[in-house]
DNA sequence: ATTATATACATAAGAAAATTATGTATATAA
DNA sequence: TTATATACATAATTTTCTTATGTATATAAT
């Protein structure tokens, strides 16, 4: 719908906002972050997620490394060099279409 | 990603919005008013807008005429009453999905 | 003991939405 | 006469998400 696939992105962005805030985490942890910070009104499904997690790795993006805790396993993911360079423009491309989507939705009337 | 599908039904929440505040609008001057609203930055595709507004006249959230101006047919839509009944309550919601959103994106340390 | 819940991963089928490409047609500016 | 603007529409493909399902261990509850 806009020039940057932004609206489709969104997961993606919000799963390197985190990294990058947290060098690594797990999947599972990840979905515990997401739902503790929007105090459970965003709920991350497996079938998001994990997709996601695969196709950022596969770009480059993440790299990961496992664990075993209380024998099961934990799968961590953080950040590549080129993940890490790229979250920046990632969060500004964000933040500019959010604004875009405040301009249409509140509509103050364009003064024109 | 979400309890409420949102991010994916942004379009039509941008419609709607749109048709409350100019009662009547036809397609490509949707397009043109995204346009100028977010400066140049969003422009909406008629792949994208005609099927959207297809769906919400089906769904019966909105209603057309048709009126030939310059020998060009233009297609209006306007809010049903069911339409204008639900606007506030998508505006609502898109609203808490952004909020949501700038939390996790800006992630000002959740303070636990 | 057993059942439910939490932890932890993953994929597959289907639906929904957007992108890209294409098509028709008229009016106007270059 | 050619390009651009106006004005509609659909079809193929891609992307993303939802929903459902599957495996497996740990722990709390009954």
């Amino acid at each position: 719908m806009s020039t940057n696939p932004l609206l489709k992105g969104t997961l993606q962005t919000i799963i390197l906002k985190l990294l990058e805030d947290n060098s690594q985490m797990y999947g599972y942890e990840i979905t515990q972050k997401v739902k503790e910070i929007t105090a459970g009104e965003i709920k991350l499904t497996e079938g998001a997620l994990y997709p996601a997690l695969h196709k950022l790795e596969a770009e480059g993006l993440l790299e990961t490394f496992t664990e075993i805790v209380d024998n099961r396993v934990r799968k961590y993911y953080r950040l590549t060099e080129e993940g890490g360079n790229g979250v920046a423009s990632k969060l500004d491309e964000a933040q500019a279409f959010i604004d875009q989507l405040q301009l249409l939705l509140n509509l103050k009337p364009t003064t024109k």
